[in-house]
DNA sequence: CGGTTACCCTGGATGC
DNA sequence: TGCATCCAGGGTAACC
């Protein structure tokens, strides 16, 4: 589930307790969520290390480890987190970070088994990893910039926004939002968007997303949690997604929940009334 | 090449 | 109660 605003949260929760401390040891339980480093290297490389910083790149959360001890990023995708407080260790535990001077750890877990763990020698190497499959951040991406990218896809505007490699951090939910607030049907192709159009999007994009960080995130059906076992508060605020025949907030008409092309299986909302797809203009008979 | 689909996993909710 | 089916915030490989 962790879109940008969840990942942020997780990050901003994360890091006053990661931050210039050392770990102890770390403990894969789940080798199936390594990508390109064994149980044994990854443990070996990271046991000891001190956390110089945690940021967020995309959905990525990123551990940079000091004294060139490499780099750790974390994809939670679906149904990964982190838990920073329980009594006892947590269901679906994937990955344990013991804390050093303390019997604090923090623990990733993912029943889903969908996250990924790696790990990269140094920053370089992270940065080209990302750069493979992602565009420019969704809270630093430029006008221009963005209206180049879409112009370049005849994809629906919601599967291109989707798009990690147009510009990274929207999922499913905040997708939605930002089209309803940017008034936009999210079948409209991305290319033929007016200047004015893509310009709302534009808006809409750091609009949505850092009122839902400020919220910490969306918890629906009680899956993501925060670090310390906390919903995130943006269910309430939410326009449309998962909102299928409620009265859209604005003009009351029923919200509509569908399939699009390009998003097979992925749930859609709308507003059929707000977020209207222009018809051909029809010749008078 | 660009766009679309199948598939990767698992557990909770829903329906019969 | 038991069992089958559907569903889910993401991402990639393969296909046309």
């Amino acid at each position: 589930m962790p879109e940008l605003p969840e990942v942020e949260t997780m990050v901003r929760g994360l890091r006053p307790v990661l931050a210039g401390r050392v770990l102890r040891a770390a403990k894969v339980s789940d080798p199936f969520l390594l990508q390109d480093v064994t149980a044994e290297e990854f443990e070996r490389r990271v046991r000891g290390a001190t956390v110089q910083g945690v940021a967020r790149r995309g959905k990525w959360v990123v551990f940079t480890l000091a004294g060139q001890r490499g780099i750790i990023v974390i994809q939670p995708r679906m149904t990964g987190g982190f838990w920073l407080v329980a009594p006892d260790r947590p269901d679906h535990v994937r990955l344990t970070f013991e804390l050093d001077g303390s019997d604090q750890r923090v623990w990733f877990c993912d029943n889903r088994r969908l996250g990924r763990i790696a790990w990269y020698p140094d920053e370089e190497a992270a940065e080209r990893a990302f750069g493979r499959s992602h565009g420019p951040d969704a809270l630093e991406i430029g006008l221009d910039d963005l209206a180049t990218r879409l112009k370049r896809t005849r994809r629906g505007i919601k599967p291109a926004l989707m798009d990690q490699k147009i510009l990274a951090g929207i999922g499913n939910i905040y997708a939605d939002e930002v089209l309803f607030r940017a008034g936009l049907h999210p079948e409209r192709p991305a290319h033929r968007l007016t200047i004015a159009e893509v310009r709302r999007i534009h808006a809409a994009i750091p609009e949505i997303l850092n009122e839902a960080i400020a919220a910490e995130g969306s918890t629906f059906d009680r899956n993501y949690r925060t670090v310390l076992g906390e919903e995130g508060g943006f269910l309430g605020q939410n326009a449309v997604y998962s909102r299928k025949g409620l009265p859209c907030t604005v003009c009351g008409e029923a919200i509509v929940k569908t399939r699009i092309a390009g998003l097979i299986g992925r749930p859609t909302y709308f507003c059929p009334k707000c977020q209207r797809k222009p018809t051909r203009k029809r010749r008078k008979t």
